[in-house]
DNA sequence: AACGATTGCTTAAACGATTAAGCAAGGGGC
DNA sequence: GCCCCTTGCTTAATCGTTTAAGCAATCGTT
């Protein structure tokens, strides 16, 4: 009991051999390194006798590589980030990488300390969603070589590795499912952020009505802090009912908003979808148990995860890789809270 | 561009002097080894000017501790699992730990896998949800005298350190409200195991409704197995509401079985509380977002996961440490899916 | 003036692996 | 019999740190 780890050397001592060729015969490399086969064979049995398990700091610390990925998202306990993280954990574990995940809170000061721990953990390339204002971090992982991919986010401005949604195309799918429904007064909720999907989103939606010229209108339009998103929903949610044309339907920009709008929805007594049709971004339980289930985007979650990793672990194995740009398109799932809405002539 | 990162020897280079000496200024250990102030002040100045950052393999390969720590759920796509991962991981940081995460499905397998991968990238100890079946693997650690701290689940007959909810009394609590409710004929979903946790909570609803003698109807309770979760709830429902007795309030003893149990019951029409009053464990936005809220045992999850990763670390710094064995009470929280049963004469 | 104590630094081993280079013995060809 | 090639192994450096031990030089005491 409570045996200390063996070591090449144990094995070594214990076969009248030296080092080094343990660690041939171990690491497959007898044919090229001319080890005997009865040695070798002694050797594989003694490693197994004494359950040798090799210690990945000495083998990283050796080939400067540890075989970990570094995955910084948001926030773990967010579903969206969640399922994320499961579904990279899985497709990393497949090529026997090991992943360590960071929430950074949408702050860019957190997100800077990750990356550095992280770093200085020698991982061997990361998986970023990115905060809003970490420019400045993605330009300098980009200077000092090391590698990434950027997941779900990505600066327009910036040529690195992405593997992203087409917020456009989602957010701009969405309005003119709700346009098309016969709703005529469509809001949005988005969070208050400079981020390009963000601002994608928003693209979309506005451009799906029309633009300002046909049927957007700018007080439908409502954006939040990430640090006060109740509050503010609300806020927002009063002053498009209250407007010169209050809403007849609403599009939500993430799976939080639409939690945090929906809660309020019903406070207020309102029936979805007649009083107020709704469409969100992202997929949920609590969309499918809602008493009329609601109307998302189903991202295609698999693929952004099992992608990215991809597109990771192949730059590691080849860092002149061409550049990955990679966009994906959100499927919209239309059920009860976007229903055609019926003409109360 | 592209520096390499510079270590403890190109600071010592640079300032002529030997990579100890770097080593004891950098560690605060100048008192103690009589550095002169001038010199450290030098070697700080160009650790900073070449922004140094310590290689932690190489820390680790020396000390033998990675101040990383395991964390061992069973899938971190589950809400109640990526709270208490978003948790530990936010205490663990605290202490200057990263957290390493793995999702074992409830499989005892891969419990394994998991269980060996993280050994052999050192981590310094493990926070496990334990999966059925594993008591061998608990065992293992035991007997390898490797640190670990057992986390909402623990085995009774094995003399451990744990961090878990009172099971019975919760699930005791929830009967009992729903017997004081007025309602008589209580069912209970729970999954078909043996882990205690499971039979605990089995236990304290028997024992609300009164025992076999009593109250309790052994067509009431619907045991069934985690890779079916859907179907085998649906057809637990079905029995329980086609018995001799047909129920009138249910019990969910997860968050997984509520979610799936709930989408069925709306399915079927059913109306909460009035056909059929709920009881959930596990607290989730889905409960809020119902349109009849759902009465919950609220776990005290920050407790959980604060406590145990401070327990573990405890015992990394004092392996004598007494055994720590806490159980915390849950909280109901009673809503509308509960309310007291209006007598139909 | 001689001795021990203190100060300020260096040397070198160690953690556990990988791997280039080297060495000795045996075999084959001429 | 000599040379070279192959076979089968060892030696030793290396990755980046920590830390016990050692070594000069200086200081204070008597």
């Amino acid at each position: 009991m409570n045996k200390k780890k063996a070591s090449l050397k144990d094995i070594a001592q214990k076969a009248g051999v030296s080092t080094a060729l343990v660690s041939y015969v171990l690491n497959g490399k007898e044919k090229e390194s001319r080890v005997g086969e009865e040695i070798a064979a002694r050797v594989r049995q003694i490693a197994i006798d004494l359950n040798y398990q090799p210690n990945y700091l000495a083998k990283s610390l050796r080939s400067g590589r540890t075989r970990t990925l570094g995955l910084i998202i948001a926030d773990i306990s967010n579903p969206f980030f969640a399922n994320i993280a499961r579904i990279v954990e899985d497709e990393a574990k497949k090529n026997d990488y090991t992943v360590i995940i960071g929430s950074s809170d949408e702050d860019a000061d957190k997100s800077w300390d990750l990356i550095n721990v992280l770093i200085n953990r020698q991982v061997d390339g990361f998986i970023i969603v990115s905060s809003e204002h970490t420019e400045e971090q993605i330009q300098y992982l980009k200077n000092r070589n090391i590698a990434f991919v950027l997941l779900d986010r990505y600066f327009p401005d910036i040529d690195t590795d992405y593997v992203a949604l087409d917020n456009y195309q989602a957010a701009y799918q969405a309005g003119m499912h709700l346009v098309e429904g016969g709703y005529q007064h469509v809001g949005f909720v988005a969070y208050r952020s400079q981020l390009f999907h963000m601002r994608e989103r928003i693209r979309g939606y506005v451009d799906a009505l029309g633009g300002s010229e046909a049927g957007y209108c700018a007080e439908w339009l409502t954006e939040v802090e990430f640090t006060n998103v109740d509050l503010e929903v609300r806020a927002g949610i009063d002053l498009m009912l209250a407007a010169e044309k209050p809403i007849d339907a609403l599009i939500f920009a993430t799976y939080r908003l639409a939690i945090s709008g929906l809660k309020y929805i019903n406070e207020l007594g309102l029936n979805v979808p007649d009083d107020l049709a709704i469409v969100s971004f992202g997929q949920a339980e609590a969309f499918d148990l809602y008493y009329c289930p609601i109307t998302y985007l189903q991202q295609p979650m698999e693929a952004l995860g099992k992608t990215s990793v991809d597109v990771l672990i192949n730059k590691l194995k080849d860092p002149q890789q061409e550049r990955k740009q990679i966009l994906m398109e959100a499927n919209l799932i239309a059920r009860n809270s976007s229903k055609i809405k019926v003409l109360v002539d």
